[in-house]
DNA sequence: CATGAATGAGTCTTCATTCAT
DNA sequence: CATGAATGAAGACTCATTCAT
């Protein structure tokens, strides 16, 4: 309490006023179609303010994927770490994706439409987080396959990129508009995505003799 | 050599020469990283006369999709139409992808860094063209759950995503670099790709006993 | 005279005035004084043609330079090299300096007060050419010492770095209205600026008996 | 270490503390190369303490003068005062300013670089200051015109402009780093500018047949 | 006094698009 | 058709100055 204190949280208020400013408006328009005008509008600030806290736009763009990606990660990270079998570890990454979708749907549109994807310009950390976190991934198919729990002869870089894409792509026809985005449908789209990454498209047929097809394949595999 | 007599074809040929000048700008740079001077340049023609042939920089982007989509997805159709079962059909688009990329692998990346990501304010087609062929593909698992092949509680649309996800991201794994473009590293995933996505990653088990698991299962299935 | 001919003029007269008008807008405001927009208007074009001439601000800065810079160093190597006694080749430096005032007293004011004088920012270029020339003129007092028309304890380089001072600030006080621009007053000055330096502000006291003490110190050095 | 207890001469160290950062930064970067965060980062003091002490940048810069200059003139005119011949006061104004270069050779530059260059649109101070200095030095040429120590024809402004010019120089060797920072050297380079200012760079020939030009000069004169 | 966050006008620079030749 | 000079609107970034604490 000292005088020249200021409350320690009106730094990182402002901050971080400007940094989900960000995200929102480049959800909207895309980083190349927003100018750090419309930034400071959308957080109220004055323009300067966000060169105070962001050397530049790349600066900040790279912030909103740190705050996204390095966040979601963790989480990936997490969930993988705690499932025992490949099944587990699946179905813990998909639910933690849908998840943040359902939380902040803003935020997974931007990275999903803007990080990783621009191929000029962007700083090396983003590329490599993406590619670094396929591999991340794939790990957990390598202990699978050593685990007997896998086709050895399976690349597991293509399974983690698959299950990604899958996520992904999933996603994407949530953000399109091509599906509804009420809770219950992306639940079920969650279900869905994992089981089908299993089990396969075609599963094994017993849908053809069960009330709960999900139930009765989670079953026969565990 | 003289100036003004240009045989017939002349014509298609600057056109040409500027579209494929532009694929290979965009896939460099990206579209919003370069500039019409750079196309010019690639060209080897005058900077205005790229204003002869596209009206403007987002037509000639419109152009590429065209050139690119356009074909893709006629071939997808036809593919998709000739196949009888999911299975086939599925496998038929698979390799139509994978074979996309081996050809040109410039003009995929394009698509997929280019088209359909950009957020709002883009010319409708190619959103929508986009949507429209998960929607074109998703009749596909309408049609095999009709038909008794595919759960019925499965959503086709995002069965369709899935597709297009995981054949995505598993071309993105070669465009970044984080598998070797040889022919038969292409080749190979993309036969996982098609087997993971009908059968699942667990698989049925059948590898276990014998050599050829990416066979055994195609001949159970079959 | 083919279709496509500009007229070889036309390019070399834009950009020359362009230049002309950045010596003007630079004489009249300094370089940090003045915008790109000034000169844009200055010289009759639009704002983005200076950048179709001159990559930015600061290269400008530097073309005025060179057009000012190196004409009159050239001019002044020549008349160097013309005299044989160090008398004639003082003589000659000074009056291609004063010259240049009287033809164009803009380029000359924007040499003496912003180029080689900006600490910050300036390619090594100017603060080199500077010294370049004030070491190339030493090279006349080193050779008169040889000759032994100059006290061999003199340093060359203070020598010319006093010759080049006293005609700066000669030109100084013209560009600062302390004197009368008119031409007589020029030419007054330039000779008296060659007279002190070569036989000092007190003289030889011959201009107590004589009427021209110009001439009369000339015959006695000859 | 209490917030409030300041030292009564803590207000001038402050003020002065950041005028000699200003002075540094000043000399290192040029008035318009500067920010003002760079002075405080210099001084060590908060951003807007400078707006504390001075009203604005300009303020600054116009504190820099009035301290170098200002000094520098007081001394210049008392030394002009005290010679009586104008050999003895070209002499004293001449060691005046070499021994401000090599008391405080960061302020010489700043005053030669930055003060009485800048094109209009400055205060009129640091301008007339300039002139004002030079006409007050032209002073001493007409007074020596009248007690017949001068050729009546030279022109007093010039006289003056030169010595300036001279002496300008000379340390502009030195700021450039043309000539070693050595005291000797610097003594050197001042008695050379007086003397050659007083006596011409060709000299009476006396050097020819002594030992000591620069003393026979003097004796012969004195 | 001291601090440094906040403000926003001012400029440089880029680049899609037009147009005279 | 072909060229590339010319245009000017748009937007990133800087930095002097103000102000709440």
């Amino acid at each position: 309490m000292t005088a020249t204190t200021k409350s320690p949280t009106a730094e990182a208020d402002r901050k971080g006023t400007i940094l989900r400013a960000a995200i929102e408006v480049f959800s909207k328009k895309g980083y190349h179609g927003c100018r750090i005008a419309d930034v400071a509008k959308e957080a109220g600030v004055a323009y300067g303010l966000v060169y105070h806290y962001y050397s530049n736009k790349d600066e900040l763009l790279q912030s909103v994927f740190e705050y996204g990606w390095t966040g979601l990660v963790t989480r990936l990270t997490e969930r993988a770490l705690q499932g025992k079998t490949v099944d587990e570890k699946v179905r813990g990454i998909v639910s933690v994706a849908f998840d943040a979708y359902k939380t902040d749907p803003r935020a997974v549109k931007v990275l999903i439409l803007e990080i990783g994807r621009s191929p000029a310009g962007q700083s090396v950390n983003r590329g490599s987080a993406f590619g670094g976190t396929i591999e991340m991934v794939s790990t957990i198919f390598r202990d699978g396959q050593k685990r007997g729990e896998l086709d050895p002869k399976l690349e597991p870089l293509i399974c983690a990129a698959m299950l990604f894409g899958a996520i992904e792509m999933g996603l994407t026809a949530f953000i399109m508009g091509l599906l509804d985005r009420k809770p219950e449908t992306v639940d079920q789209a969650a279900r869905q995505v994992a089981d089908t990454f299993l089990g396969g498209a075609l599963g094994d047929g017993t849908w053809k003799n069960e009330k709960s097809a999900t139930k009765s394949r989670a079953l026969k595999r565990a």
